[in-house]
DNA sequence: GAAGTGCTTTTTGCATACGAAAAGCTGTAT
DNA sequence: ATACAGCTTTTCGTATGCAAAAAGCACTTC
């Protein structure tokens, strides 16, 4: 009972607007550590289904138990670990009807986004949204997948930044993530099309129309989907590009 | 009595069927650290920006800083607390934007989720929508905020669940428990309109017209918001500085 | 040979202990 | 009187320890 609101109002010091600053706070651990199991489990190092030991966990990452078990709770609460309740974690393994439900939802939260994205955007906004089109056609050059997901997803983020709407903005982070892992494996084909689709929403942004971006998205995010189902009925050892 | 096959795979016991029976399960420490602290939370027992020392809850739950803090943890990322990095955990204070846009959020997924609703939703389903519809208006006779939004929220869930897609469920739940939470102090005046409302929803789903239900819920979730923003103004408190 | 049973090993869940950083306070000097 | 500096207190972050539950294994029995 010895602290109610303890306000955080600075004193009268002169520089307090510039309070926001944050400077090199400690980094706990367990961020770190969810970042790396994070890296380990997109990168297929870890797979679906596997059996994630706290012990063997800590002493890879040079650390007490303690940070990793933290780290496999948020993990947990964003999809990518199933924790049952004496056994411990396991990679989520996704299934079929769960990642076209994902997608759905994706489809619903971008087209949302792009909408608002062409309400708010400024002549800056468009020109990031221009560069990282670039960065993105540029990647298709050299057929490199992994730079073209990370491409998508920069741009994806961009126009979700744009919206000015940051619990959209979040929602679409951790959805989108997940999709970018279930589609990485199966990602190459659609390359081009999407970013044709992709400059052609930059555009209806920049122009501030509202309901062809709109349009413009949900059609891209459900193109995505289809594709995500086209691909996913043979063993495709097809590695043609 | 102690032979309970816990194997989950019954080699060609007869019973085998019925194994989807899950007996009591231990029931983790930190859920129901979680449930109770997020009770308090939401009681307003602890109120926004307080100060919440990890001994303090420990000792008044009977447990130790362990479990506690793993349920800080989860209640972060769920947008209940922040967490300061060297500083421990702050009952989130919910900002009038920050309402503003997770009730458009939610206005996105619920029209989507009535949509769903609309087209998967079967005679029994309309069942329980019309028996949640009537337990929500005998709450509005007797005026009981509390059953209110209760009511709201089953009938919505129970929406949710209808349309088939778990993810989009999950994510309702926990936008819709946010909103609540800003929502109910002021949550009076609309319940009448709102119920009238329902109604219409809950016959749009009826009959599986997609695009009724999705405008219905639409126009529903935007009246919410717009009764947000008309409550809001009682007293100017000027904290802009 | 197969099935069931009891024991051992492994791994989690919770508790406690210790070090470090931040906030608050007091005393002193200007 | 005020402002700064150093100290003390509080509280978090991490590590370790211990008990209980679950899984795996070997043994016994039919």
């Amino acid at each position: 009972m010895t602290s109610l609101p303890s306000g955080r109002r600075a004193p009268r010091g002169s520089l307090s607007a510039a309070a926001t600053r944050r400077v090199e706070r400690p980094a706990p651990l367990r961020q770190a550590v969810y970042d790396a199991l994070l890296e380990l489990i997109v990168n297929r190092t870890l797979a679906p289904g596997q059996h994630l030991v706290e012990a063997e966990l800590a002493e890879y990452l040079g650390v007490s138990r303690q940070p990793v078990r933290e780290a496999l709770q948020r993990l947990q609460t964003d999809g990518w670990v199933d924790l049952r309740p004496a056994q411990g974690a396991f990679v989520h393994t996704p299934t079929e009807e769960e990642a076209d439900q994902l997608l759905a939802v994706r489809s619903v939260l971008e087209t949302y986004s792009a909408k608002l994205a062409a309400e708010h955007a400024t002549a800056a906004d468009v020109k990031l949204l221009r560069k990282l089109q670039k960065a993105g056609e540029e990647a298709l050059v050299t057929a490199n997948v992994e730079r073209l997901v990370k491409a998508n997803a920069d741009l994806h983020a961009a126009v979700a930044t744009i919206g000015r709407n940051k619990v959209l903005s979040e929602m679409i982070g951790l959805v989108d993530r997940r999709v970018r892992w279930y589609y990485t494996p199966i990602a190459r084909p659609r390359s081009r099309d999407s970013w044709n689709e992709h400059a052609e929403l930059v555009t209806a942004i920049a122009e501030g129309d509202v309901e062809r971006a709109g349009e413009v998205m949900h059609n891209h995010a459900e193109q995505t989907r289809q594709t995500y189902h086209d691909r996913k009925t043979p063993e495709s050892t097809t590695e043609s590009d």
